[in-house]
DNA sequence: GATGAAACTGGCCGGATGGGCAGGGCCGGG
DNA sequence: CCCGGCCCTGCCCATCCGGCCAGTTTCATC
């Protein structure tokens, strides 16, 4: 292995504007002696937003009851635990846990709660 | 789209170690469509430092391959998917998911991803 | 050579998950 | 009054998940 005296800093992008985040992810991609952190990579540093401006592209309305659901969720809740607490059917459950999916876009409730950690929807 | 670069992307360092911050400010200084902030100036993003160290008591000693597949499960991925990308069996893909679910104390792979994201093994 | 850890693979099975279908009630805006 | 959104519930079904059993190889250490 050719050992690089100085190894790339690493970068997370921690940024919720998508269209920023995929600026930076552009230009920062092409920078030599850095790079980019995978997902779950350790990274010595990240790059954060400053001003918070009204998001325009992934606006999403989460009602107060998907609320309530995600954030069982990102405990790992199964749905019949989240049923019990909020006092519903295992069925009305898996309704929210559904709209949350498709509202965060995510493929399964683990993808959802990272989407929405990502996003700064819920704090883990 | 037809989106220009109409201004650069404005981003303040906060960084402690003074080495890191130099190496960044060098490595972004030279970087068309972004600039650094000035003092005091109002950024769009700030780098900030994400060092952590694990040491001292509680912490985890998850193998290599077990990192492999805990990234690959903060992005929501199923077993299938898993084994896909890390050219490996169903079989052993849940093998891992069991060490790791083990290992973090968690329930469930939502639970394991949204753990380790809270103790700073992934960063989402 | 033995011993252990790590990684890998297989089968089996109960339960959870996700998506589809179908309803119902409540409430506010048009 | 009617329509739409939100919330709630039921059933069906294919798939996935997690845990159990079993085995293998490789590698480092003793």
């Amino acid at each position: 292995m050719s050992s690089e005296p100085a190894a790339d800093i690493v970068i997370a992008l921690e940024i919720d504007d998508p269209a920023l985040a995929d600026q930076l992810a552009t230009l920062l991609g092409s920078v030599a002696g850095l790079r980019l952190a995978a997902p779950g990579e350790q990274a010595t540093a990240a790059i954060v937003a400053r001003n918070r401006d009204t998001a325009g592209g992934g606006d999403f309305e989460l009602t107060p009851r998907e609320l309530d659901v995600l954030a069982l969720l990102a405990e790992g809740a199964s749905n019949k635990m989240i049923a019990q607490r909020l006092g519903i059917s295992v069925h009305t459950a898996k309704f929210h846990v559904g709209s949350l999916l498709d509202k965060l876009d995510a493929t399964g409730r683990t993808d959802a709660v990272a989407h929405a950690a990502r996003r700064g929807v819920i704090n883990l």
